[in-house]
DNA sequence: TCCTGCGCTAAACGACTGTTTAACATCCGT
DNA sequence: ACGGATGTTAAACAGTCGTTTAGCGCAGGA
């Protein structure tokens, strides 16, 4: 009956390749630049076997941001088990790799909804993930979770960690030293002092 | 001796209108789909006559963002002029327009370098007006400039109701709340109580 | 009336895009 | 050694794109 399309394995090793290309010039070039054609050139092999091994463009995308997704949750659990959760959270949220795919997947959302869709998704996971850590950890410190709802902290901490790490990203850097320093005076009374150096 | 390419004036109708709709399929189709031939299409018009207003693509890019950031840094002006300064801050920033316009622009900077230029010239600017009027503020008010420092307000501020405009207009929305409450709480210990109805 | 300049277009150049269909080469299990 | 699956390609279809060159039609001033 009906050979529905010959298709290659998820696990594939050139499959991995192509979205490390694929992630690569998403980072350097934006999400524009990320085409069947250009990845299969950078890759040097056909646009054909693209299709191989995602049906279309948009699957494509949705690949890239699955595969990211679930590493980011990974290294998300790991930073949730430090012993410093605020400076730990902060911390996790302003690696530059990390921010700058988001702004391209954002942007990228604005006009292939099944995108959108995935990225809202991955977000509220990551929300949740840090909302019960962060409970845990007010609680274990005797702080009022109606006073600092651990929701509320989630999202202050991770978009503004994230907003200045975008703007450095691009050389804008005015006021940057100054909210720092605030953040951290207020994350300090949370966390406690920094743990001391180990030399 | 050359006759150098007859260009169309800078405060041409026609002119205005192209861009008028060059922003508008940013903002409904992402920066992605702003081109030559689409904005051609879209006003009805031979793309001989863009490149007739607009030497190059990416001058067309420009003047958007250089009349965007006049208009914004107007609007902003009226803003600082609030006696509930801090309010009016965030309300500015919150508009969903400029908010979703701003993604698209980071996102177009990333692989156009005059126009990154011309994004942080901008910003920079919007910064250094509000730090100004936040410093009279918050003198006029007894507040230490040491204990929170202007340019802390300025970026936190637009920085958070940048990002939850931004995640609102994709459907993000867990934790907006409680966010928004604590910022609330936050934000009036310097305005003050709101305003009484007036009605 | 003629002329100049302005707003705009027609037509083409060369290059790029996503996608499909058919088929080739190679390796594996039988 | 043969048959089938697997990874990959060649070639084409039907679009889209930015840009340039030459020239049209019509206004206002001389």
């Amino acid at each position: 009956m009906s050979s529905p399309r010959r298709m290659g394995p998820e696990n594939s090793k050139t499959r991995f390749l192509l979205l490390d290309i694929a992630e690569r010039l998403m980072l350097e070039e934006g999400y524009a630049a990320v085409g069947i054609r250009r990845v299969a050139r950078e890759a040097d092999v056909t646009p054909a076997l693209i299709h191989y091994y995602f049906r279309t463009l948009d699957d494509l995308f949705l690949a890239l941001i699955r595969r990211r997704s679930e590493q980011e949750l990974e290294a998300q659990t790991r930073a949730l088990e430090s012993g410093r959760l605020l400076h730990s959270l902060w911390a996790y949220n302003s690696h530059p790799r990390g921010a700058a795919l988001n702004v391209e997947f954002i942007a990228l959302s604005n006009h292939r909804k099944a995108v959108r869709a995935e990225l809202v998704s991955y977000a509220e996971r990551a929300r949740e993930l840090q909302r019960e850590a962060l409970a845990n950890y007010l609680r274990a410190r005797g702080i009022d979770p109606e006073a600092i709802p651990p929701l509320a902290l989630t999202v202050l901490i991770s978009t503004v960690s994230r907003a200045l790490t975008m703007e450095d990203a691009m050389g804008l850097t005015v006021g940057h030293e100054e909210a720092l320093a605030l953040v951290e005076e207020y994350l300090q009374k949370i966390d406690g002092a920094p743990a001391p150096e180990t030399d």
